[in-house]
DNA sequence: GCCAATTTTTAGGCGTATCTAAAAATTATT
DNA sequence: AATAATTTTTAGATACGCCTAAAAATTGGC
């Protein structure tokens, strides 16, 4: 068994490998972790003789098979919970993260698997990103532009490149915010501008536009 | 903030709190938080300081009208999730609490009240025990022999007088179990024997197995 | 390839929550 | 009321997770 902390390290370990695939840097997790990295270097040593790292000082940290399946379990729970929080109770998409962050840590295997059973096995959280499985498997989403999206596509939107006041006052305006499920319904080979639907609700959007919102593809569009 | 261990101690003697209404002793709360009593004295020190509880040495602990309220609260959310892992996700009466130890910690208001909407406001546990609302008031439900009710009165089974095997063999033939709820719809006056109803079915028992079976009798009935 | 800058580890300390063993206070017995 | 039994508290120790300060190893610049 773990403690609360020790999963937080394996969980913050498991992101950073997402990004880089070389050994994750002592510096990398204590600034994750918001700590300092001798009390890093603690927990690693201790983590690695829990067999859930490979460590060698100096070296940085890769989770083994094991802690990587560990990890895993953690961010399902994590996801499962913010698909929970709000599609039953009525949070938004930005309220999730910090309740998710503690029920992520409660144990038992046959919650996880009732609550995925009760949410209808969902293959997204509320920000676009995968939830793993039983196992600790998981669809890697492509992020991409939204001008680059193809007529009948949908994704999530899960990101702005240009985050000046009259972009997000424009979203804003067309309510179109992070987490919410677009589809190309239409695309202008003269302007470059889109056709897009959001809950039933259809409008256009300028190429300028489209090429400053990231999107995650959902399988199967 | 309280961490888990404080908020443990808390629900410890607000439940002691309610069966001796003298002071809570050291060895009552070791006991039940199965610890030491040189611990509970380091404990109850700290969340004397913390204002929460009084306590005088060798004197016992009170919670003060503060420390109640957080630790209905607790009792709250702990009681609504059970509700919600037996109604929403399929867990048996005898599966809730482990869980509901954990998922009682979670801070987080709005969770909590938004799971109480999404349950309808219950106002019972699996177990028949009261669920406070959200300023920690509830109704205390009294525990009677199913042989004092009457006709028409209904309540939830809550335990028995002889665990003799005999006797729960019995119940376990007749489908009755901790938790289910029971409404009389006959007394026979020659024997004492009763028409009980359970979900729908209805059958009769004697008298002697009506004097020992604890009932929690449901408001308005 | 050497020296400086950076990263990482070690050493020693702190607060929490626990324990055991022993001392102090209370309660019960005669 | 004095002593015995019990309860409770204190004292000192341990594991966890964190810190600061200093030492050691690695990396980068010239």
């Amino acid at each position: 068994m773990y403690t609360q902390t020790e999963e937080n390290y394996l969980k913050a370990i498991f992101h950073l490998s997402e990004i880089s695939s070389t050994g994750i840097s002592t510096n990398a997790i204590a600034k994750k972790m918001a700590t300092k990295p001798s009390s890093v270097t603690d927990m690693v040593q201790k983590l690695s003789e829990k067999k859930v790292i490979h460590y060698k000082k100096y070296q940085g940290v890769l989770l083994t098979s094991y802690g990587r399946k560990i990890a895993a379990s953690i961010v399902r729970k994590h996801r499962l919970w913010e698909v929970f929080l709000v599609e039953k109770l009525n949070f938004s998409w930005d309220e999730v993260h910090e309740v998710a962050e503690q029920l992520e840590h409660i144990k038992s295997p046959k919650l996880t698997n009732e609550l995925d059973t009760f949410l209808g096995f969902p293959k997204q959280d509320p920000h676009g990103d995968p939830i793993p499985d039983k196992e600790g498997n998981y669809d890697l989403l492509e992020k991409k532009l939204l001008a680059t999206l193809g007529l009948g596509q949908s994704g999530i939107c899960v990101g702005v490149n240009d985050s000046s006041s009259d972009f997000l006052q424009f979203l804003d305006k067309q309510k179109i915010a992070l987490g919410y499920e677009i589809k190309v319904v239409g695309k202008e080979p003269f302007d470059g501008s889109m056709q897009l639907q959001i809950s039933n609700r259809e409008f256009s959007i300028s190429n300028k536009i489209a090429n400053n919102l990231y999107i995650k593809i959902l399988p199967g569009s």
